[in-house]
DNA sequence: CGGGAAGTTGATATAACTCAAGGTAGGTGG
DNA sequence: CCACCTACCTTGAGTTATATCAACTTCCCG
């Protein structure tokens, strides 16, 4: 259902498609935890992940903090509508994140199928977001980002609970529960807490539609 | 801004504005509830809203559905990220939709803003479903119609509780209890219950941050 | 007027949140 | 190499916001 799977491995060596005709740019370093752009600095290019991976966030005034979406080896991503960004973007773990500057003449028909994407991406997020369960959100969390990481059945999980809580829109706990439920039930094995297999797939995919 | 935005009421007979007249070829009707476009379906163009509205969504195997976005006059809708739709469309009141076929030549760099813009709004969405209570969703709404339809205090409302609450991910009560609250907070009027007047409207936009 | 759809309000149920206590694992220094 | 430390994670118990079920009201529209 994802147009977007072609990634082929989130272990492996990063790939790097040739989608864009970019100035080649070196590749920074990004510890875990380190701020890629903030909110209100002004947008002036495209970020890449090499290796690692990114969590792209808005914060509201007390706090709360909604991740809008996370970006992994091979994945682009920094668009916005005008010239300033309106989310924070920074590194979950050590990340290499390549710089590309699109070339004005034409940038428009560059960026245009990654916006498109990101924005289905967006609006299916929506539904998880908006209609589905704890154990449903966790689901559909899972076989994303297995599909993204190349269709195994063993899924690399580089987030913490929390950020996949700020993600789903649900407390920590409530998505440790769901992680055992889903273990209890034969769904998937939890190898640890950051490495799951998928056992019943179909089970997993009948659950998140 | 928006040259339609103070249509007068949900129920009233749609307004024919001169620019239809213009480009008469390109403009279809859609009575209230028709579909305009179906998921699956092949995208083959873009659509501006002349007059009325329009809700975007999607369906969960059980009925369940989301609302991804509503679309206002003089809004363009219909990007995808390949060439089928991976949702509904359909007119809420008597609608007039013109369809838009981008030249070839320069479809992107046209097509990029509007792109982005809806980006922006579905990612600001992802934070109300996922980290807003019921009235500061419905706040957030109110607000957000309110500055499409041109800023002013009195808000229309073209759509049904259900609709509300199937774009905000709540139930037809938890909203019209959200809305009952904001009245009896002396935050909004309800003039009819889809004729709003925003009384503090500071009040309003502090609770959706 | 009368009937039906849409909206509101009340009572109760429940999924997820909050608060709290333990458990586990990876990293560091003894 | 082990023991400790700290982060992260899991589990349990009680609370709360929203959903569900149900009755009633309002407003169109014939």
């Amino acid at each position: 259902m994802h147009a977007f799977s072609r990634t082929v491995s989130g272990h492996a060596a990063p790939v790097r498609p040739a989608q864009l005709r970019e100035q080649p740019q070196a590749v920074s370093f990004h510890a875990a935890g380190s701020e890629i752009y903030g909110q209100g600095e002004r947008a002036k290019c495209l970020y890449q992940v090499e290796f690692g991976a990114v969590r792209v966030y808005r914060l509201l005034a007390d706090g709360r903090r909604q991740i809008s979406a996370f970006y992994l080896a091979s994945e682009t991503f920094g668009f916005e509508a005008d010239a300033v960004h309106h989310f924070f973007a920074d590194a979950l773990v050590a990340t290499g994140i390549r710089i590309i500057r699109p070339s004005a003449t034409d940038m428009a028909a560059q960026l245009l199928p990654l916006a498109l994407r990101s924005l289905t991406r967006a609006q299916e997020h929506l539904l998880v977001l908006g209609r589905q369960s704890a154990v449903e959100r966790v689901a559909a969390f899972l076989l994303d980002l297995a599909e993204r990481q190349g269709g195994f059945d063993h899924v690399d999980i580089p987030m913490s609970r929390i950020d996949i809580g700020d993600y789903l829109g649900l407390t920590i706990e409530t998505v440790s529960r769901a992680f055992s439920r889903l273990k209890q039930d034969r769904i998937i094995r939890l190898l640890s807490s950051r490495s799951v297999e998928i056992v019943r797939r179909k089970t997993l995919s009948d659950m998140s539609e």
